[in-house]
DNA sequence: GCTTGACCTGGAGTACACTCCAGGTGCGAT
DNA sequence: ATCGCACCTGGAGTGTACTCCAGGTCAAGC
């Protein structure tokens, strides 16, 4: 079974030494072991636990709430379905994020087409009878 | 012109009072009008404006990225193509990071999806010649 | 044996974006 | 006139997630 030093994981994770000695305090990595000089040994499977750590990281779940599935993991098997239930629920939450944002990217791409356009006529003040279309107002 | 009170921007914003005093003190909301007693007055003005800084906000935009948006804004003119580059450089962050979140989200659902053939078959011990297929490790 | 660089610990510090508080004021309604 | 609520200010406090530091240890290479 490989090992991995730290500065390996670091490398292979994208997290911090310094993270990944927070996440070992707070237990969100649990057991690590050890040489007998009391250095870290990293194994697959925490390669593979800090892969999912990333992820669930990344789509915005709150560490509280990857202990709380770390403490799932370790409690057994009989808690899948709550793990299951976990994890729906913040796919759920990543779906209606993902929405969230192509909407208000569509907000910031027709804003940048607005300025494309008053770029191009270079406000035209010479407009007869200005009926002060739509909006400026977002850019003041 | 329509004017409106603190909690009314509030409620029509999203943003706290709290929230809006705090952008006024930090130059994100400039030069908001008072009453002789001096409360605030919002306007149509500050409403739109305040819709843009949620768009930016909510899309990961750091408040010092704002800051220099509102400053922008605030000198006129020709720093439009210097707007359009920075709202540019925002939205294909937003793209990467949407895109980011979808691939996230894959590894989220596969993962959902292991858990539920876990449960339909009760861990099958008797499984014949185990290949020990592919990952668990990444629930520990 | 000694150097050197990666690693260790406990604890303090940081960055960001608010959020709360105490003590005081403005103003519409009774 | 006075009540009461929304609002004001400056400043301190909060939550989240790290990040840094001092002072010490381990172990591979010369």
């Amino acid at each position: 079974m490989t090992q991995y030093s730290p500065a390996q994981v670091a490398e292979k994770t994208g997290f911090s030494i310094d993270t990944l000695r927070y996440y070992e305090r707070i237990g969100l990595l649990h057991h690590v072991t050890r040489t007998t000089g009391g250095r870290r040994i990293f194994t697959d499977d925490d390669l593979g636990w800090l892969g999912l750590v990333r992820c669930l990281r990344d789509t915005g779940m709150p560490i509280a709430d990857m202990l709380r599935f770390a403490e799932l993991c370790r409690a057994g098997d009989d808690t899948v379905p709550a793990r299951l239930e976990l994890l729906e629920q913040h796919d759920a939450a990543v779906q209606e994020k993902i929405a969230h944002l192509r909407a208000q990217q569509r907000r910031i791409r027709d804003k940048i087409q607005w300025y494309r356009n008053t770029e191009g006529c270079q406000v035209d003040r010479s407009a007869p009878a200005d009926r002060s279309d739509s909006a400026e107002a977002v850019s003041r």
